[in-house]
DNA sequence: CTGAAAACAAGAGCAGTGCTCACTTTTGTT
DNA sequence: AACAAAAGTGAGCACTGCTCTTGTTTTCAG
């Protein structure tokens, strides 16, 4: 049986339509596009009832970011289950970007001005795909020392505690050469897939764009 | 002598003053804070007034890139003459994206809504340290070989062909492995001083940032 | 079934933005 | 002194987020 008052349900639908129409104008024209009074005019209702579903714009894009890190990391561990490589992560990433490239920018690109991520509600799914490359990491590594490779990485390991600080919050205890193979790895992919979106390269990699990355994380891979 | 009345003279420094303004906007609140009227208010001068000097907001955007551009350029130009080596361009952009974060995304963060930047304006100051970097790596690349090391970068050439044929147009031919030796250096350094910036990796790396860019160069030293 | 309470919606208003346009004042030159 | 160009003015348009007061429903308990 359901639980739900009408009321209650309508409430969700509301909300919920909300947040599409939100993802909607994200896609469409940029974070900047995103505007409650044009959302009442698409609910045809007026600009100040919005606000008795959200709190704030900044509210609502709190709901959004957290919402398209959620969505890119599942993507991300759909890939991963069919083939578990470092460029199956890559290359779905920049796949998601090619698809929604505003919610790229939203997550991954410059933060909003005046705008704080409210921490608890994005740091989570935000460091999934990260946690996820990690692991990663720490089984390829696992295989290369049995066939006698060992990574050496001996630099100040200082540099690395806030990071290990943030992995030993969640139960993950790796080694040092681990998390600056991974930290290495993910720089280089996110920069790759920036420089792309933001169009830092300029035109014409809309067909090499995939080889590119297969090319980097190559590269990576010694 | 001089060719300049003094009319031209004020005219410039208004120009000047503009353009100062602007930065010092954008170093304290972002490009979102950047207001033509907020700039009118400053100079003493109705908000109309201003659009006798600036066409629009996206033209004194421009120019603020190009300068921001120009100016982190000229900073690792200086770095390099002192000591010419990867790590010192890596390390000296990251010193300018501290002191002048707001500017750094900017340049390197999400596009401006709406705004397109003239190309011809902004891509040649956009390029310089990339340029500078592929010319580093070839340097880099011919002494080891030298010394017997070879890269053996042998994926789809084709990925590379947009950022050969950027490369050429400047007169500059380099080898495949060259170029995506380059790219991906690039592109970690990019993503790296990104997740700094952007808050990505949490807090706590203010003390670090500088070991964690050396980790990471040395990393990809092999 | 009725009446109070809670939820929802309306509409005016505030302060801010970029930008335009008709108009006046200042300035430099002939 | 006359005149044209440049600089500055101020009103106005359309837009934004957000608040506050007023009115209207809908829900739910007595």
């Amino acid at each position: 049986m359901d639980h739900t008052t009408p009321r209650q349900r309508a409430r969700l639908e509301t909300e919920a339509h909300i947040t599409q129409i939100g993802n909607r104008m994200i896609d469409d024209e940029g974070v900047a596009g995103l505007s409650l009074r044009a959302i009442a005019r698409e609910l045809g209702v007026v600009s100040s009832a919005v606000y008795r579903y959200v709190q704030s714009r900044d509210e609502l894009l709190t709901i959004l970011i957290r919402d398209a890190f959620t969505q890119i990391a599942d993507a991300v561990d759909v890939a991963l289950a069919e083939e578990r490589s470092v460029e199956t992560l890559a290359l779905t990433m920049l796949k998601w970007s090619r698809a929604y490239p505003n919610r790229w920018a939203l997550i991954y690109g410059t933060p909003i001005a005046g705008y704080e991520a409210p921490h608890e509600e994005t740091t989570v799914p935000g460091t999934r795909i990260m946690v996820t490359l990690a692991a990663l990491v720490a089984e390829l590594t696992a295989d290369a020392e049995e066939t006698g490779q060992k990574s050496a990485y001996s630099a100040d390991g200082n540099a690395l505690t806030p990071l290990r600080e943030g992995l030993e919050e969640l139960g993950l205890d790796y080694g040092d050469d681990i998390i600056m193979e991974t930290i290495t790895i993910w720089v280089a992919i996110i920069g790759l897939i920036n420089g792309l979106r933001f169009g830092q390269f300029g035109p014409g990699y809309d067909d090499v764009e995939g080889d590119l990355m297969t090319g980097v994380i190559a590269r990576l891979g010694e």
